[in-house]
DNA sequence: TTGTACGCGTTATCAG
DNA sequence: CTGATAACGCGTACAA
C-alpha cells in the first residue's frame, strides 16, 4: 500500500505532521509548506501532484496550534457571555458562532455564569490560547481586564453593554427607540399608570439606557402618563409583589402596566401577577424586552419587544472581523431596531 | 524601574515569554521552567526567589499554545452540541463548561445548529486543535465521525444520545423511568387515550427510547389505557393539529392526554391546543419533557418532567476526566433519574 | 522551482 | 541544583 514510506507513521495513534506528507512524497518540509498555503501555483506539475496525492492518503492536515504559534494568529475568536441560560445570550452567541465558523473561526466561549470575578480570568484564559479577538457580552464590572485584551492589541467587540468608559466597538439594540415603542404601545392600548421593572442596574449601560429612555419617555408625555421604576432584587418575589400592589393604589382607577426589562423580568412579573390574580391584559398590561418561543403562550400571550439577536451576533462577528482585516476606523456603535409583537397581555377587556 | 533589563521587552504589545522572566532573573529558560512546573522546592531559595519576583514583576503566565505543542495536552475540551437553542442542550452546557473551568480546562465550543453534515468538520476542527477529549451531544447520524476520534486515541463520553453502535461512556436520562413517571401520571390523573409526541426520531437513540418506553408502558396497560404515537414534522403544524383531533376522535368520551417528549415540543403542542380551542388539563392533559423556567406560566401550568441537566453535564466531564487519567474501564451508561413537577395541565375539571 | 536552516514558546533530557 | 540543547509542528527568509 504504501511501498516507498521512509518511516511507517501508519498505526500510530498520532495524527501526521508535514514531515510525513514530505517524506512520503519525497520532497521537503518546506514545498509541502508551500503547496498548502500558496496552492501548487509555484510548484511543479509533478511535485504538486505528488504532494497532493501524499496530504490525500496520509489524510493530513495542519496543526492549528502549531500555526498559531508559529505565525501569531490562531483562527480563534473568544467569546464571553454573562449567562449561557439567558435567552438574549444564546440566541446572540448563536449568530456570532455561526458566523465565525464560516469565515473559518472556532470559538472559545467562556461563560461567566454571572460571576464577575470570573471577566478577569475569562479574557486572561482566553488570550492565552491566543484568540485574536475578543466579542464581549459581559455584566462590564472590571474595566481593568479589558485593559490586558487592549494592551495585547487584540480587538474586542461589545454586545448590548458598554464597559467602563473604554471606546470600543459596540453592537447592540437601539434601546432609546425599543423602549419608546414599549411604552408608546402601553400608552396607546390605555394602559397610563406605568413602571418599569428591570434587574439592579448596577452599572449595566444597557439597564441604564432603558431605565433612563424610560424616564425621559414618562416626563415628556407627563400628566397623562405616569410612571416609575422598580428594580427587582434576584429572587426576591415579595418584593415585586408589593412593588405591583403599590402601582396599583398609585393607579387609583386608572389603568396600569408593566415594561419588563427583559425575558427573565417579564417572566418574573407574569409569575406575580398570577399570584395576585390578575389577568395579564385585563387587570394589568405588560409588555417585555426579549421575544421568546414561550411568549405566545404566557396567559394570553406576552406582548414583547423583539432584538434582532442572529443580526446582533452576525454584525458583531463581522465587526471584529474587519478589525482583525486591520481597518483602523474609530469606534463603532452600531444600533439595531427592535420590533413589537403585539399580544393579549396589552389588550384591555 | 528595571535596571537590569538585558533586552527590554516592555511596552511591546507582545506577552513575557519564558525567556524574558529568565533574562530578568538572570537565569535559563530550563530553571524558570521548573521554577512553574515543579514549584520552588528543587530550586535555591535565592533563585527561586528572583524567578518568583521577575515572574511577578513582567506579570508573565506560559502559553497554553506553547505548551500544548510540546507536551501534546491542551488543557482543552471540545464540546459538540446539537443546537445551543434548545434549553437541554444549554442547561447541560451550562454544567459541563463549569466543571471543567474548575477542574483547569477550557471550553471549545462547536455549535452544528441542527446540522448534521457540520457533525465531521465538528470532530475535525476540534481535534486540530488538540483538545483532549470530546463532549458530545448531536444528532447523532455520523458515526464515521466518531471514527476519527477514536482513532486518535481521545476519549468521548456522549450526552443524552447514543451514536450509531459505538461503545463509549453515555450520561444520560432513565428514559424508560422518566417515561413511565410521565405516562403513570397521565393515567393516574384520568387520561387514558394517549398520545406520544416527538420530533421525528430519525435514528436518534434518546428519541426511540422515549417512544419505545411509551409503546411498552401502553401494552403493559392495555386495555385499561390506549395509546399511539406521531412524530411532528417540523413546522408542519397542520399535521400537528390533525393528529390531536384525530386523538379526540379516537378517544370518544374518554379523556385523552398527550406526553411530549422535549419543550419543543410541548410548546408545540400547547400553541395546537390554544388554537383547536381547547383548555390544557380541562380538554387535553399535557406533560412534557424538560422543565423550562416558563413552564409554570403556559396555560394553567405545564406540568413537566425535570432532567438533572447540570448533573448531566457535571458528571459528562468529570467521566471524561476520568479517562483522561488513563481510567481504563469498560464504557459505563450513566443514567440519572428524572423527577416530575404536576401542574395545572394535568388537572381535570 | 526546491531545499536548508532557523525560530515561535515551551518542556524534557542530559550534562555539569 | 542548574544550564545548554533538542525537540514539538509549522512557516519562511535565504540560499541553491
Amino acid at each position: 500500500m504504501a511501498p516507498t514510506d521512509p518511516t511507517p507513521r501508519a498505526a500510530t495513534g498520532s495524527a501526521p505532521t508535514i514531515q510525513d506528507v514530505a517524506d512520503r512524497a519525497g520532497v521537503s518540509k518546506a514545498t509541502v509548506s508551500r503547496y498548502l498555503n500558496r496552492g501548487g501555483e509555484q510548484l511543479s506539475a509533478d511535485v504538486a501532484a505528488r504532494v497532493a496525492g501524499a496530504v490525500r492518503e496520509l489524510g493530513y492536515s495542519p496543526s492549528p496550534m502549531a500555526q498559531a504559534l508559529k505565525r501569531g494568529k490562531s483562527k480563534l475568536i473568544g467569546l464571553v457571555v454573562a449567562d449561557v441560560c439567558n435567552s438574549f445570550s444564546v440566541a446572540v452567541l448563536r449568530g456570532a458562532e455561526k458566523a465565525c465558523r464560516e469565515a473559518g473561526y472556532l470559538v472559545m466561549l467562556f461563560n461567566l455564569g454571572n460571576d464577575h470575578v470570573l471577566e478577569r480570568e475569562a479574557i486572561r484564559a482566553l488570550s492565552g490560547y491566543q484568540v485574536e479577538g475578543f466579542i464581549l457580552h459581559t455584566l462590564g464590572h472590571d474595566s481593568a481586564a479589558l485593559a490586558d485584551a487592549a494592551r495585547l492589541g487584540k480587538p474586542v467587540v461589545l454586545i448590548d453593554r458598554r464597559i467602563g468608559d473604554a471606546q470600543l466597538d459596540l453592537v447592540g439594540l437601539d434601546n432609546d427607540a425599543a423602549v419608546r415603542l414599549a411604552a408608546e404601545h402601553l400608552a396607546a392600548s390605555g394602559y397610563t399608570r406605568l413602571l418599569f421593572v428591570t434587574e439592579p442596574v448596577r452599572g449595566v449601560s444597557s439597564r441604564e439606557q432603558r431605565a433612563r429612555a424610560f424616564g425621559h419617555f414618562v416626563t415628556e408625555r407627563s400628566p397623562a402618563l405616569a410612571g416609575s421604576t422598580f428594580e427587582a432584587p434576584a429572587g426576591d418575589d415579595a418584593a415585586l409583589d408589593a412593588a405591583l400592589r403599590d402601582l396599583q393604589r398609585d393607579a387609583g382607577t386608572a389603568p396600569f402596566g408593566v415594561l419588563a426589562a427583559n425575558a427573565v423580568i417579564s417572566l418574573r412579573v407574569a409569575a406575580a401577577a398570577a399570584r395576585l390574580g390578575w389577568a395579564l391584559g385585563r387587570d394589568i398590561g405588560l409588555v417585555g424586552f426579549d421575544d421568546p418561543e414561550w411568549a405566545p403562550l404566557v396567559g394570553p400571550g406576552l406582548s414583547a419587544i423583539s432584538q434582532p439577536t442572529d443580526d446582533i451576533g452576525r454584525i458583531a462577528t463581522s465587526c471584529l472581523l474587519e478589525r482583525l482585516r486591520g481597518v483602523a476606523l474609530p469606534p463603532r456603535q452600531i444600533l439595531l431596531p427592535a420590533a413589537l409583537n403585539a399580544r393579549g397581555s396589552t389588550r384591555r377587556g
